[in-house]
DNA sequence: CATGAATGAGCCTTCATTCAT
DNA sequence: AATGAATGAAGGCTCATTCAT
C-alpha cells in the first residue's frame, strides 16, 4: 500500500506522542539536510522511535510527509485566524503588515523546510485538498478581503499568498532587511491597482 | 569526486551533441516526472546515450543538475537582455508588462522543471555563483531599474525577481487568466512604493 | 564514509552469526578467487545473507576485509600464545621447531588467503595497529626471544616472522616436503647469528 | 580474447618505444596506486599514449600485466648474473652478501611494485613459467650453491630466495638499518645448516 | 504493540573493451 | 596506425519496507 492517508487514528496518548515526535523528527531531518536526507530510516531514529513503530503509525514514507505538510497548514491557519481577529478594526495598510510580518516570521523559523514543503504538497497532490477546505489559508485571506470590499478576492488572495511566498523565499539568504515593508508595498500596490 | 563542474570540454562535434542530449533529456525527466524520477540511467536513457557516455561529460548527477541550471539561465538571461533592449523606449508600465510577459511565458513552458531548479540551485550552493555574476538576470534588471530611477535598484531588482515568480509558480495551476496583469499590479504598485 | 570500523557491535545472537558468517564467506572467497573476485555481492551471496545484511555491520568493502584481517590476526596469535606457553621449558632449537610448524600449519590451511591478506593489511594501513597492540605475534615473540637472551629482541621477532612466512609462502606451491625443518635451520642460523 | 601474450612483436622503432611507455606507466601507477588504481585507462594516459593504442600493442589488460612482470624478472636475472660473475672468486658469506645487497636495492627502488607483481604472477599462472625458465633467478642461484657445493642446490636456491625476499618485504617499513647483515645472517645460517 | 534485523530492488559510478573517424 | 568517444556489464551502496522475536 502507498497510501497517504494515516494508518490509525491516534486514539491513546502514547500514539500521539508517538506520531508528534515522528513528525517534529521528521521536519528537522528536512530543515538540516534537505529532501535527500529525508528517510525513514533517519526520521525514526532522530524521534528516537523505532522503525517498525513508526510504520505502525504511517503506513509509508510518503504518508509521514502529507501529515506534516497537513500539520504545518494547520498551524499556519491558526496563528492567520488569531491575526485576523486582531486585526478586524484596523486600517487596511496596517492589516496588510501585520499579515505579512506574520507570514515572514513563519517561513523564516525554517526556510528550507517551507520551501520544500511547497514543492512535495505538489507533488503528492494535496495542494487542492490544502486549497478548498473551509479552513484554509486562502479561504480565510478570501473573507478577509471581501470583507474589506476588495474585487475578486479569491483570486487576490491566492495572488497575495504566492507573492508574499515568493518574496519572503527569496529574500531570506540575500536581504532581509527591512523585508515586510518591502513586501507591504507590493502587496498594498497589487490591492490599489 | 563529487564535483559539480564538466568534466571535459567538448571538443568534437559528436561531443556537443552528447551533451546537449543529456540535458535536455534531463529537462524532461524533472518536468514529466519531478525530482524523484531524476537518475542518471533514466536521463542517459532518454538522452539515447549509454550511461557511460553521460559521464564521460559529467563527474556525477549533481553536475548534470548544476550545467542544466546554468544553461536555464544562461537562456532566459539571453531571451531578458533581448526583450530589455526592446523596452529602452517605453513608459515604465509597459516595460515592465513586457518583461513579466516574458517571465510567464517562461515559466510556463515548463513549470515543475523551474521549480526543482530553484529548489536545486539552492542546495547545489549555485545561487550565489548565479546572482554574482555580471550578466545575470538580477545584474540585469538591476541596471534597467537603475536607469529608470529607481531607489535601491539592486534590492528591488531581487523582489521583483521573486515576486514575480512566486506569482507565476502559485497561479500556474489555479488561476493562469489574466495573470500578467495582476503581477504588473503588484510589480508598479512595488515599485511605485 | 569510508570507514574501516564496524558498524555496530552486534548485540543479539542473530547479529553475530550474520557477522560470523559474512567474514567465513570472505575467507572462502578470497581463498578460492583471489582478490578479483572479492566484491560485496559475492560474499553476501556466499553468506547466504542479503546485501543489505553485510552493509548493516561493515560500513564497506574493506571494512570486510580489515575485520577479517583483524580476526585471522586473532586467531593466529591465540594459537600462538598456546604453543609458546607449551614451549616454556624446551630448549631453543625445540621450541622454535614447534612454533615453526604451528606458522607452517596456519599458512597451509588458506595459502592464498594468508597471502592477499598480508597484501590488503599494508594497503588499509594496518600493520601498525596490529604490530603494535599489546597482545601481537610480534609482541609475544618479542618476549620468547627476550626470555631466551636474544639480543635485540624485538627486531629479531619481526625478521623471524617475516623469515618464515616468506619461506612458507614461496615454497608451498613448490617443495612442500620438510619444509618445517628447512625453516629451523634459518631461524636457529639467524638466532645463532 | 583474454590471452596474455603479446598482439604483435614491435617491430618497428616506434612501437617498441610505446610498448615501453606502456611498461613504465603500468610501473609507475601499480607503485604509487596499488591494484586498484591500476587500469588500462590511467595507464594508458600516464604513458601519454591513447587507450587505443594500448590496446594496439596489448590484448588486454592482464597481458599488459604479464609483460610487466616478465620485464622486471628478466631486469633483476640480468643483474643478477652480472653479480654472479663478479663473485666467482669470492668465498661464500662475501659472495651471499653480495647478492642479497642486489636483492636488497632491486625490491627497495619499488617496494608496491615488487609485492603486487608476487601477488599477480601467482594470479596469472606465470609462476611456472618463469621459475623454469633456464635463465631465470632460481635457475641461476642453483647453478651457483651447486657450484659451491651445496646440497639440494634447487630447493636450497628457492628457499634463499623466498627467505630474502620475505625479510625485505616485512622489514622494509620496519627496521630497515642494517637490513642486508640481518638477512646474511639468515641466509648463511640456512647453508651451514 | 515495540523492536530492529533482514531483505532486495534500484541507483550511482567505474572501467575494460570496441570501433567509427 | 592513432585517436578517443561510446558502450554496458559489473559492482558498491542505500533505504523503503517487512516480519520474526
Amino acid at each position: 500500500m502507498n497510501a497517504i492517508t494515516l494508518r490509525k487514528r491516534p486514539s491513546q496518548q502514547r500514539s500521539a506522542a508517538t506520531m508528534a515526535a515522528v513528525l517534529e523528527a521528521a521536519a528537522q531531518v528536512l530543515e538540516a539536510g534537505g529532501l535527500s536526507a529525508f528517510n525513514t530510516n533517519a526520521v525514526a531514529a532522530r524521534a528516537g522511535v523505532s522503525i517498525g513503530s513508526l510504520y505502525q503509525y504511517f503506513p509509508g514514507k510518503d504518508a509521514v510527509m502529507a501529515a506534516l505538510i497537513r500539520l504545518e497548514a494547520a498551524r499556519f491557519e491558526a496563528e492567520l485566524a488569531t491575526a485576523l481577529e486582531a486585526t478586524a478594526s484596523l486600517p487596511l495598510p496596517q492589516a496588510v503588515e501585520r499579515l505579512v510580518a506574520l507570514a515572514v516570521a513563519s517561513q523564516t523559523a525554517r526556510p528550507n523546510l517551507a520551501r520544500i514543503l511547497d514543492l512535495e504538497e505538489r507533488r503528492l497532490g494535496l495542494e487542492i485538498e490544502v486549497t478548498q477546505r473551509s479552513q484554509t489559508t486562502v479561504g480565510q485571506l478570501t473573507q478577509f478581503l471581501a470583507g474589506r470590499g476588495v474585487r475578486d478576492p479569491q483570486i487576490a488572495a491566492g495572488d497575495l499568498q504566492n507573492l508574499v511566498r515568493g518574496m519572503i523565499d527569496g529574500a531570506l539568504h540575500a536581504e532581509p532587511n527591512d523585508l515586510t515593508r518591502r513586501i507591504v508595498r507590493a502587496a498594498m500596490g497589487y490591492l490599489r491597482g
